[in-house]
DNA sequence: TGATCTCATCGTTGATCGACGATAAACGAT
DNA sequence: ATCGTTTATCGTCGATCAACGATGAGATCA
């Protein structure tokens, strides 16, 4: 496996969760459950533009849907898409931490036999 | 909680892990526990430069580590470093899926089809 | 109608990223 | 001592990011 094209998406989402402010945008979302782009603004040190231009970072990426609602607009988060995307960390981190717990002597013991394939 | 500090780190993990290139050099050194740059660099489609400077990144975010070991250098996963972010980021995703379950309404409580994108 | 409020988008600026070739450093082998 | 191999680093270039102010589009309210 390991997927050509999903490795795309899933840098991309990755990407988008790898910023501290919008960090900071999911975890308001998720507290609140509220999606006034205002408040988040109010609680942030940034200024409007900018979140603005976070939250669409996080839209286009699929993590939180956006809807527009009269004068103010209404963003909350697409569990769904935290769901799929735990789905497939969750496995990827477990792997690459040692998941089965094998001792696997690290990295270089010393007496580096023959290798290569 | 939240901890302004902590997401820096974070993010610079999530950093380090978004980029396809990063994601299979994690692969390959998941899967043949060798360390070997050059073997990385043959299974990749990118310069010897190019793939050393994606280790550099893995490095700095503290998540492989590299031993220089005569001529060639050895890397492997700091499997702790893996461990300790699922326990970060699992709660994280866990939250922001809707952990609980509760039904949690979606967004908008109108009658607004789609709208934007 | 006009004023106001909320938010998205535009345009800019400086910083960082991602890729590469070229080069240098460390070591083993000849 | 001189090669050849392996890897890190440097310098460059184009692309993208992150932040901001300014502006514009909708919708509500006076």
């Amino acid at each position: 496996m390991s997927s050509t094209g999903t490795d795309e998406l899933l840098a991309l989402r990755l990407r988008a969760l790898a910023h501290p402010a919008r960090l900071a945008i999911l975890r308001a979302l998720a507290e609140t459950e509220r999606c006034q782009c205002g408040e988040i603004v109010r609680g942030l040190p940034l200024a409007q533009s900018t979140v603005s231009q976070h939250l669409k970072v996080l839209k286009e990426a699929g993590l939180i849907t956006g809807t527009i609602e009269g004068p103010r607009s209404c963003y909350c988060l697409d569990r769904e898409a935290f769901a799929s995307l735990a789905r497939q960390v969750g496995p990827l981190l477990a792997r690459l931490s040692g998941e089965g717990g094998e001792p696997r002597a690290a990295c270089s013991p010393g007496p580096q036999e023959d290798a290569l394939v």
